[in-house]
DNA sequence: CTATAGTCTATATTTCTAGTGTACTATGGG
DNA sequence: CCCATAGTACACTAGAAATATAGACTATAG
């Protein structure tokens, strides 16, 4: 599941990554319609990630601790939401045993599970904040044909 | 996410498709270390979805409703846990619109996790019941590796 | 020194997950 | 007809997680 929290601190860095110096969390909340409190939250841990740095004060803000092609979407789910597989017996990175599976490692489901995270990590960890926000969407690839045909 | 209820449903139905005539839903339950009432809901679910068929009293059970190769682990998924997609806006079978997006359409996080669901979905929606029963864990393929080379 | 803007701690609200309890209905066999 | 078996319906709850919100505190520029 992506939940709201990763939802919303990828809107913050595709903002991070348009704008050049550092942005007020205010301004990053309004514009993307997150509850800046929740946002202030979730910019504090991906600070402490290392993806993001800040400025207190007048003139503070934050702004990306590296450049935007070099975060990935897959990362930014790891630390915001703990985990991509979709069963956490079948975690890389935050692995837990399901208590009901007597011999996991013969666990047929947590296999398919296994698959099914790779083929997730394949296009999450290879997609970046740069890549994101570059990426043309299924309506623009819908109006391209259109236009292509007419 | 895979919840327990899925995962359940998948135990069982992999139970139901090794065994010949119907099964006590307390033989599943104990066989797989389901807790026996949420086990309950979860075959009156299946069979309210037309994959399983009961026969009540003395002699009843369950068994499935179609060979075990033409139910597939998507169609558990979706029925059980409702969606494939890692996020609702993203679902085919179970859309449901994010409140913080004023453009939907051109929202790059949304056509993102639309391609994770296309990839999820093309693993998921061509295991069955039956391919996954019969699937060889990594453990197995470790163990023949293993074997190969002595 | 003061307005600005991030930080820390605690708490509230809502929804979902996972599970339980009780009573009821259908069926086959004696 | 009765009774044990086995599924069905419905109500409910505990606990966790998701989604926020409030308020006091701290650092910094000007």
């Amino acid at each position: 599941m992506l939940t709201s929290k990763a939802k919303y601190g990828l809107k913050a860095l595709m903002h991070l990554a348009t704008y050049e110096g550092p942005c007020l969390a205010e301004e990053i909340a309004t514009e993307n319609n997150i509850p800046r409190k929740f946002l202030d939250a979730i910019l504090v841990e991906l600070r402490n990630a290392g993806i993001l740095t800040s400025r207190r004060g007048k003139g503070g803000g934050y702004h990306l601790g590296r450049p935007a092609d070099k975060i990935t979407v897959g990362q930014i789910i790891r630390i915001l939401d703990g985990s991509l597989a979709p069963i956490a017996c079948a975690s890389r990175t935050a692995y837990r045993p399901c208590n009901d599976c007597p011999n996991e490692e013969a666990c047929q489901i947590r296999d398919l599970m296994m698959d099914v995270r790779d083929s997730m990590a394949l296009i999450l960890d290879r997609t970046t904040i740069s890549s994101l926000k570059g990426r043309s969407t299924r309506k623009d690839a819908k109006l391209w044909e259109r236009a292509r045909r007419s």
